[in-house]
DNA sequence: TGTGACAATATTGTTCACAATCAGTTCCAT
DNA sequence: ATGGAACTGATTGTGAACAATATTGTCACA
C-alpha cells in the first residue's frame, strides 16, 4: 500500500488524477476494480471532493467507468475497442510520420538512427525490457517530431485506455525479432524524408501490432 | 436570458455539461467569454457543484479553459491549431471512408447517394442552409456505416473545438461550389467499394477546408 | 495628474455534514 | 426449504457554509 502523502500538501484534483492514471498504468489498479472514494482520498491524502471530479475527468478520458450510485471502477476495455484503438492509432502515428519525415532535421535523423541501433543490440542480447524502451522512445520521438499537439495529446489518451493489451504484447515470445524489421523499416523512411513511405511504414507496423493483440487475446483468453 | 428548468428536476453535472456545449456549438457562448459557476448554476438550474464539475469535464475535453482562481472560460483556438485539428480528422475520417467503403450494404449506398443529389440540387438552388445540413450528413452518415466507435467519438470531440471556424467557412462565398465535386468523388469512391479511393478522396476533401479555413482566417481577421 | 497602498467586492476553492441509494443479510410466512 | 420483505452497513450524491484569492474601486500623496 502507498503511503499517503506528506501532511499538509496541496494534493489537487488534478494530481489526484494523475496518480490513478499512473497507478492504472503501472499495472497497481487493474480492469474492474472498485475505486472507493475515501480509499482513494485517504491514500493520497487528498479530500473526497478533490478524489471525487478527479474521477469525473477520468471518465471523460475513458479510463475510468462510473455507475450511478455504485461508484467508480477501472473501465475494462474489451478487445474490439482494443483494436479499434489500434486502427486509430495507427491513423494518428502514420500522419505523425509523415510530418516527421517532412520536417526531420540532421540531428534528428541521428537520434533516429541511434534508437534503431539501440534496439537492434537489444534484440541480438535478449534483452526485452530495453527493446520495450526503445519502442517507446520510438514513437515518442516521431510524435514529437511531427509538432502535432493536437495528433500527440489524441494518441496519449487513447494509449491510455488501452494499456493493458500493451503489456500482453510483450510478453509474447519472439515478438520483438517480428517487429524490429518493422521499426528499422519506419526509421528507414523517415530518415529518407520520404512521408509517403513512412506513413505506409507506420501503418503496416500498426496493423501487425493489431494481428498481435488478437492472437494473444484469444490464446490466453 | 434564458429561463430557468422547471425546479425539481434532476439538472446533474453531465445535463449542464451538454447545455454549456451545446450554447458553445450554438455560438450563444463566444471563445473567451467568462463562465461565472454561479451565473451557470442559476441559469441551468443546478447547483454551483454540478456547475463545477461539469466545467472541470469541459476542461478535459478541450472546450473550457480553466485558471487558477480565475474562473472558467471558453477556450479561443488559434488559427494553427484548428489547422492541426483539420489534419487530425482528415486522417481519422479518411480511415472512417475505408471502412465505409468495405462494409456497405447496397441500401446504405442509395442513401449516401440521395445525399449526394440533395447537396448537388442545394446548390443549384443556392440553398446554402441545405447544402450545410447534407455536408453534416455526409459525414456523420460515413463516420456511423464506418462502425468505427472510437474514431467516431474523437471526431466528435475535435470537432466541438473547432467549431467557430466550422462557421465562417460557409459564410463564405464560393465554398460549396468548390466543395460539391469533392463531396460527389468520395461518395462515389465509397459506393465503389474502393476503400483506398475513398480515403484519398476524403484526405483531398478536407485539405481542401482545412485551405479555405486558413484563406478565411487570414482575410477576416 | 499620476501612482501606489489599501479597502471592498466578486468569484473561486475546499471541506463537511447529511440525504439518498444500493448490496447483502436476516427473518418470517408459506 | 424457499421466496420475499424489511433491515443494516457501506458508499455515493448533494448542497451549503466557510476560506482563499483575484479584481475593482477609492483615496491620499507626490
Amino acid at each position: 500500500m502507498a503511503t499517503a502523502t506528506r501532511a499538509g500538501a496541496a494534493v489537487t484534483a488534478t494530481v489526484v488524477a494523475d496518480r490513478i492514471r499512473q497507478a492504472i498504468f503501472a499495472g497497481e489498479l487493474v480492469p474492474n476494480q472498485r475505486l472507493v472514494e475515501a480509499d482513494l482520498a485517504e491514500m493520497y491524502g487528498a479530500s473526497r471532493g478533490h478524489v471525487r471530479t478527479a474521477l469525473s475527468e477520468l471518465t471523460v478520458e475513458g479510463v475510468v467507468e462510473r455507475i450511478q450510485n455504485r461508484g467508480a471502477r477501472v473501465r475494462s476495455v474489451p478487445l474490439e475497442e482494443a483494436l479499434e484503438i489500434v486502427e486509430v492509432r495507427s491513423a494518428l502515428e502514420a500522419l505523425c510520420a509523415a510530418r516527421a519525415a517532412q520536417r526531420l532535421g540532421e540531428e534528428e535523423a541521428q537520434l533516429l538512427q541511434r534508437i534503431g541501433r539501440d534496439m537492434e543490440a537489444a534484440v541480438e542480447a535478449g534483452d526485452q525490457s530495453a527493446y520495450a524502451q526503445g519502442n517507446t522512445e520510438l514513437h515518442a520521438t516521431l510524435i514529437r517530431l511531427s509538432g502535432q499537439a493536437t495528433a500527440a495529446a489524441t494518441i496519449d489518451r487513447l494509449r491510455a485506455q488501452a494499456v493493458r493489451f500493451q503489456y500482453r504484447l510483450f510478453a509474447q515470445p519472439g515478438r520483438s525479432q517480428q517487429s524490429l524489421p518493422e521499426h528499422l523499416a519506419i526509421i528507414e523512411a523517415v530518415c529518407a524524408r520520404e512521408p509517403e513511405a513512412a506513413a505506409s511504414a507506420m501503418r503496416e507496423h500498426l496493423m501487425s501490432v493489431g494481428s498481435a493483440i488478437e492472437a494473444s487475446a484469444r490464446t490466453s483468453g
